[in-house]
Order: structure tokens, then sequence, then C-alpha cells
DNA sequence: TTGTAGGCGTTATCAC
DNA sequence: GTGATAACGCCTACAA
């Protein structure tokens, strides 16, 4: 492997003279810098990362936590978070936790062993205590998870709101026995669509019976199995939030399956407008949060931080959400099939 | 920050000894060992990623070029990948290529820079003559890809039997008018599988129709264009062969809204197993492969490489494959709804 | 405009 | 067992 100093021999000038070439710096006169760069070419040289990262302290990389790839929310997180990043010079490390406590610390550790200059946080295991330390070793922005906190910068949408608003809707529909379902790992964004579902059941003078809590629910089986649970257990339920298209598509599925009428038996929502949610018949009414801002935003506050090592503000980003209306929540709500 | 010289001093020994405490190193008396660690413990070291790196020429890390993770099946390849590349102690960078020749070039200097120790191409959108000279920087592996080469080792089933096996399904069900549709980006792969249908109309003396190869189709809203392609230029079509499961369900879904009845109208079959192939209504058709092993073998054989710099062999690993048979091809292919 | 020299943090070699 | 010292490849005062 050539280094500098092989192409400085070869061009019979200084490694400073190369550097210079290198770096695109002024004080190098065109003939110089031509023989340069055909000493270069001809050793095939290029830098090596390693030592100019060691040299700058600067790594020019951001790790993005987040639980895993293939939910597709966070697929089209990463993409859009990537993309923003590469406009910034930015190469993106995907750490995938599993919601693992261990591996999300594991992770962060990239940010004190230097090997990334920030750290883009889509995925909180952790408490925030077990977290917070790694802040003096670089800067952290949290994109999707927050908290009650204001020592870090946060972007998301306002999940209570989101909860409440699609809860309201069944509502509407004329639900009255409203069941909910809740992802495998408990975190601020999970409690706050419970609050806004209990909320919204709460302003109609309608009660919750917890045993339509239904926990660990996070991907089309699991969906599967909790539509069995209502009909076993709970059928007068005539409504669901979830908090998730793949749970949704999962109890509709099943519902087709044992002959219920979507939404005429059961109104299901979903969350986050995955391309699953239009193509189930019947259509998954969801929650579009607008992800391309939100990377967009996320990466300009990091890059921000990563720059301005010590004075930018922290700050709290809030995103609008949309509610989409589909067909799996309807004013048929109230005709029952004979069948159920 | 803290580095191994401050441990040192802390300690009262020097940066040697520290070093030999950091890398598990024998020759160290416990005593000494303890007083280490406890420095270490003290200033909150870590050992800098940096300096490390450019000291031993090696980065741990292996990226993974793909050309998109919402993809779900790359989404499923990625998490695979990083997984068993994780056992053996490697990092994984994500590089999305978006099939962009000049990305995939870009990436691929992160092996000539040293920013990485392996590269596994799943992803191939230049010509083999562009990469091959990345070869002189580090070990490549084909993973998903491939071709007709002996330069390189490569993971991947065997498409074209896999079309072979789809189209012959196809053809059992009685369907005698076949389209075909095909992804954004010409690949060997895409020529095997067009081959292989092609093979499969041959062998029972049906013609193929050159206007019913559908281009530039990969994702649901394409799928929903190449159905209407279909029923307004060539309604006669029974069966489809699409290269994904994405494709198919967006055909299906098209179809539903316009009063065909798949399969009685149109079979079609999908590829790659993908969750959503077995929630359409119909369910689709498709063929499994089997990425874990995949994903297994080639870390594997990329880690192998990366050990022993120069001698291991290239070679080619061809997985099986299943064609999972599903509601969306079926024997009632032959009896057409009357709206049709 | 160009070159010299020192150091970024580690680890390997060799001497003690 | 332990420690000096010399790289690894690059950048940047500072000197010329």
């Amino acid at each position: 492997m050539a280094t500098i100093e092989d192409v400085a021999r070869l061009a019979g000038l200084s490694r400073t003279t190369v550097s210079r070439v290198i770096n695109d710096q002024p004080y190098v006169t065109e003939e110089k810098k031509e023989k340069i760069l055909n000493a270069m070419k001809q050793l095939g040289y290029v830098p090596n990362s390693s030592a100019r990262r060691l040299r700058s302290q600067r790594t020019e990389t951001i790790a993005v936590l987040l639980p895993r790839v293939t939910n597709p929310f966070f697929g089209r997180l990463i993409e859009s978070l990537e993309e923003e990043a590469s406009d910034y010079g930015y190469q993106v490390i995907v750490c995938q936790t599993h919601d693992n406590k261990k591996k999300e610390l594991d992770y962060l550790n990239l940010l004190k062993t230097k090997q990334v200059d920030g750290v883009v946080l889509a995925s909180l295991a952790n408490d925030w205590k077990d977290i917070e330390p790694f802040l003096a070793s670089g800067p952290i922005v949290l994109c999707n998870e927050y908290m009650e906190n204001e020592q870090i910068s946060m972007i998301h949408i306002d999940h209570f709101q989101a909860a409440f608003d699609a809860t309201l809707h069944l509502i509407e529909q004329g639900c009255r026995h409203l069941a909910y379902t809740t992802g495998g790992h408990q975190t601020h964004i999970t409690q706050q669509r419970k609050n806004g579902f209990l909320r919204a059941l709460e302003v109609n003078n309608l009660i919750f019976n917890p045993e339509l809590e239904i926990c660990g629910t996070l991907n089309v089986e699991e969906g599967r199995k909790a539509f069995y649970y209502i009909k076993e257990r709970h059928p007068y339920v005539d409504g669901v939030f979830t908090g998730s298209d793949e749970v949704a598509a999962g109890m509709i599925n099943a519902a087709a399956q044992e002959g219920w009428n979507v939404p005429g038996d059961l109104s299901i929502v979903g969350f986050d407008n995955q391309m699953i949610s239009l193509l189930m018949v019947p259509a998954i009414t969801t929650v579009q949060q607008p992800i391309d801002e939100m990377a967009s935003k996320t990466i300009q506050v990091l890059v921000d931080k990563m720059h301005n090592k010590n004075h930018s503000m922290e700050h709290r980003y809030i995103y609008p959400y949309e509610l989409i209306k589909r067909s799996s929540t309807g004013i048929n709500a109230a005709i029952p099939t004979a069948s159920k």
C-alpha cells in the first residue's frame, strides 16, 4: 500500500507538499501539483483513513441505533437518514439493538471509542441515567423515541395526540368496546400512546377493561394471536387501536379466516402507513409520520452539534402526523354479521 | 479524553504494561493488573479505535453494498449478515447503492481507503471490469448477485431454475398466455430468471410474445401499472411470473379493484416469500430463498479470506430454494369470470 | 512556495 | 515481568 511518503519520494517533493495537494490547499505551483498527481496515479495512492482519523480526531461517521431494519418504519427511516447524512459528507453505521439494553450500550460505546462522531438514537431500551454519561463523548440526538427531559434534542411526533385521535375516530365510528395492543418493548412512546388511548375513552365516558390491553404484540403473527385472544375471550370487542400496521394486518388476516367482518364486526387502526396498510382488504386506517422530514431535521441537528462542539441549545422538534382513514374502520361498525 | 499514557502515569507503570492489560496478554502480575484496571476505571479510559486501526492495519469492519434496505429481501439479508458478522467480532456498514454505478464504486473505495477489511456485494450495478481492480485492496464476496466468473466467491440460488420451476407451475395450472415482469436494474439475476422463464415456455411448446416482457417493475405501484397494461393491452394473459412479491401484490390489488379474479382470470407468482405474500388475498405463490443460510455462509467465506490473506480458493455456493404454492395460482385458472 | 519535524494513541520489538 | 522506543500514515505549526 502506497503511503504519502512514497508519493513524495516518487515526485521528488516533501510529504507536506503532497498533503497540500491531497487536501486542495493553496501554495503549490501547478507544475509540482501535476507531478504529484501523476505520482499518486502511478502508485494507486489513496489516503489511509485510519491515519486521517487519528490525526484529525474525527471519523465523519454517524451511528444510527434502531431496534431492527426489518421493521418497515425503521427501514424507511434509515434510508432517509443515510441519504441526508451522505449529503453532509457523513457515513452511517446501522446498529440494530433488537431492543436489547446491552447491545444498545455496546453500540453507544462507538462514541466513546471515537469510532463515530455522533449518534442518532431511534431505539431506547435503557434508562436515561445509563445513556446520559455517553453525552460526554459526543452528541446524541433522539429521533422518534423521546421522553420528558431537556438535556438532549429530540425529533418526534406527538404520540399521545395521535393515539387520542385514532381512538376518537374509532369511537366516532360507533365502537364502544375498545382494545389496545402494544409492542414488545415498553418505552415512552408506547406509554404516551396508551395514555392517549385512555384519555379518548375517558372524555367519552367509556370505561376500559384492563384485560383488553394486549402486550408484546409487534408483528403479523402476534397480531393474529391478538385476534384470537379477542375472539375467544372478549368477543364483544368492536374496535382495536394497534400500534402497528403489521399487527393490524395480522388481525385482519385472522379475522377474515374466522369469518369476522372488518370493520363490521371489528374496526382496526394501525400505525405508520406502511405499504401493507394500503394493500390489505380492507385497507387499514393508520397514522402517518413525516419520516423524511424527521430524518432530515435529525441529521441537521446532529451535524450542527458535531460542528459547534459546545454552544448549540437542546431543542424538541414535534412534527405533524396524519390520521389516514381507510376501510378498516367505518360507520358500518354498528352492524355486526350474524355469525359473530 | 484519557489516553493510555494517562492510565500509565496514574498507575505508575508504563504504556506497554497498560497495553498488555487492555489486550489480555500474559506477563503482568495480578497486583499491577489490578492497579491498572482501577486507573482505567477512574479515568473512564477507552482505547481509541482510530489509533488501533492505524497500528494494526485492520478495521474489524465489513461493508455490505445493497440496492436499498426498504426492499424487505435486503432488509432480511442485512439483519442476518449483521448478526453473523457480529459473532465474528466484525462491525457492519450498510451501503445503499440504489443501483447507482457511481455510488457503488464510491462505496467500494472504502476498501481502498482501508475503512473496511472486506466487502459483501449484494448489489451489482457496474461491469466486472470496474469492480475487479478493487480486489487488490481486500476481499470481496458476492451474495445473491452472481455471474459467470471464477475470480470471486459467490453465494446464491439458481435463479434460472427457480424461474423455470415457477413458470412450469403456472403452465401446469393451465396458463397458456404468460407474461413476465422484471425489476429496475438489469443484472445477471434478472437475465437468468428471464432465461428460465423462456425455457419453461419452450419445453412446453408455448411461444412468447415479447410485448409481454414488462420492464422496470419493482414495487407495488409499478405492479399495479403492470396489471393495467395487461388488462388494457393484452387481456388474454392468464399467468404472470413477477420477480417480486411486491409487484405481485400490486397486481393482485389492482386486479381486485377491477373485478378480475386471481387466480381464476390471472395466476400470479411472486418472489422472496415476503410477509406480504402470505397476507394478500389470495396468498401469493412465491419462491423462498434461504436467507439466513446464505448470509451465514457469506460472512464465513469473507472472514476466512480476511484472515488468510492469500490462499483461500474462490468458490461458488449454490443454495436450494423452495417454490411455495399458494392461492394466487391454481387449477381454477381455466375458469375465467364472466366479467373478463 | 516549500520543507522539517513533531505528535495523534496504539502496539510490537527488544532489551533489561 | 517490565519498560523504552520505534513505527503505523497523516497533518500542521513553524522555519526557511
